[in-house]
DNA sequence: ATAATAGTGTCTATTAGACAATATCCT
DNA sequence: AGGATATTGTCTAATAGACACTATTAT
């Protein structure tokens, strides 16, 4: 929105003088998603203070306001920094798009936090990198499957379980597989990750056929080399962008 | 998330006293659509005060966020408190969701607000009601072909642009077009709904079938009546439920 | 040689789309 | 009767799923 403020709309900004209305804290919170071992895992943090304290969070922090005429940080730009700080990854190299916004009265009991809700899908072969940045009892990658049993802080299950809805609805229709997969794969490989993000398994000639339409649509293409499995090698494709 | 706090929790709790970092502002803003004279419309409000006053924006307000144990609304019930209060539509008899959350530093010129873009999708039979609300000077319903030359406030044209966007997605796989129709229509009708929001014709033999499916899917029944028209009159259904 | 799995082929059912043909009502 | 459009029918292409079959490597 590229405009000029009229005299008199500039004159009104000079004196403005924001309301002391009472204002929620705004806050970004991270479900970062992996692949380690066959299981959709996501990153917890453990809480060092009040409340929840001691008990595992998702890693998040408050967004940056800054005051008069220095807004602060986008919500985006909070995301990303977020991102780097709490795992060392280079958001550049990683998928992270808003999600959603939570923000019922109460899901905080210090005060009323709103939070804008991100989710990151890390490729497997950075994942293990996020551990070295911090301590390793503050922060664990947990799967699905083991949250089951696992309390959340806050409303953190729910933003958890809005996460995974969307990403496996988006596996249907884009292309965000790639980013669960390492820079290099084979069909089988992607088919593992579809097979387990979706919890069933995948027809490997049927998932080769929709693989291949990919391929003469021009979205891969094919890598050198081959992989060397238990039987037959498969051939190694690369996804083409980034 | 319901669980008992540690007594050294509650403790905590007592004595907790918000940092003053500086908060933002956060608001709710609407996408209200529906359809008129073969249009997809948008309502927008005339601003009476600075910034951007007298230009047009989208309805909406700040979320109330109480002190202490009470924290204020949902953010949801701000959207909905919203609705009724700016066009005096009974929010349960309108679709409303959350669309995304637009947070861009310097988006408003006062102060920082990050902003909840909910989209409400009205009945067109509703529609005509808005207006007896408020001074007719003061709201209208824009088509979207005029909104290309208007001028909005704020970044409202992206969030109206995002809106739209995710209508026409939600129209190939959800049944949101139930809620862009009188309560009893026709097919041809509720194919207009899908030719007016999509901006293409839609083969009539074609959509006939796909919407016979949802008859055998019980999604719809059939409504007493015929509707007349110009020519030969057509069945007319309901969608079954509210 | 055998196990394992990569990769190919085939068949069926479903759905979208183009388009022709018919039915029914208003004027 | 004629115009308009609701409604039905037909054909083709694209896609998903079930499943049989072949190919190639490690062991």
């Amino acid at each position: 929105m590229k405009r000029e403020p009229s005299a008199e709309e500039k004159a009104f900004l000079e004196q403005y003088r924001p309301q002391d209305y009472p204002r929620p804290a705004v806050a970004v919170d991270l479900v970062i998603l992996t692949i380690i071992d066959a299981q959709v895992r996501v990153l917890l943090v453990k809480r060092k203070e009040h409340p929840f304290k001691g008990g595992w969070a998702l890693p998040g922090g408050f967004v940056r306001v800054g005051s008069g005429k220095e807004q602060g940080e986008d919500l985006d730009a909070a995301a990303r920094r977020e991102l780097l700080e709490e795992t060392g990854l280079d958001p550049d190299r990683v998928l992270i798009e808003q999600l959603y916004t939570f923000g019922r009265a109460g899901r905080d009991p210090r005060m009323r936090v709103i939070s804008v809700a991100y989710v990151a899908l890390v490729r497997p072969d950075l994942a293990p990198i996020v551990r070295a940045g911090g301590d390793v009892s503050d922060a664990d990658w947990f799967s699905i499957e083991s949250l089951k049993k696992q309390e959340l802080a806050f409303d953190h299950r729910e933003i958890v379980d809005t996460a995974l809805s969307r990403i496996r609805g988006k596996l249907e229709y884009s292309n965000i597989a790639f980013d669960l997969v390492p820079l290099t794969f084979t069909i089988p490989e992607l088919r593992h990750v579809y097979a387990i993000v979706l919890d069933r398994e995948m027809d490997p000639g049927n998932f080769r056929r929709k693989f291949n339409r990919m391929l003469e649509d021009g979205v891969i293409e094919r890598a050198p080399g081959k992989r060397i499995t238990a039987s037959k090698p498969a051939t190694v494709y690369r996804f083409k962008r980034r």
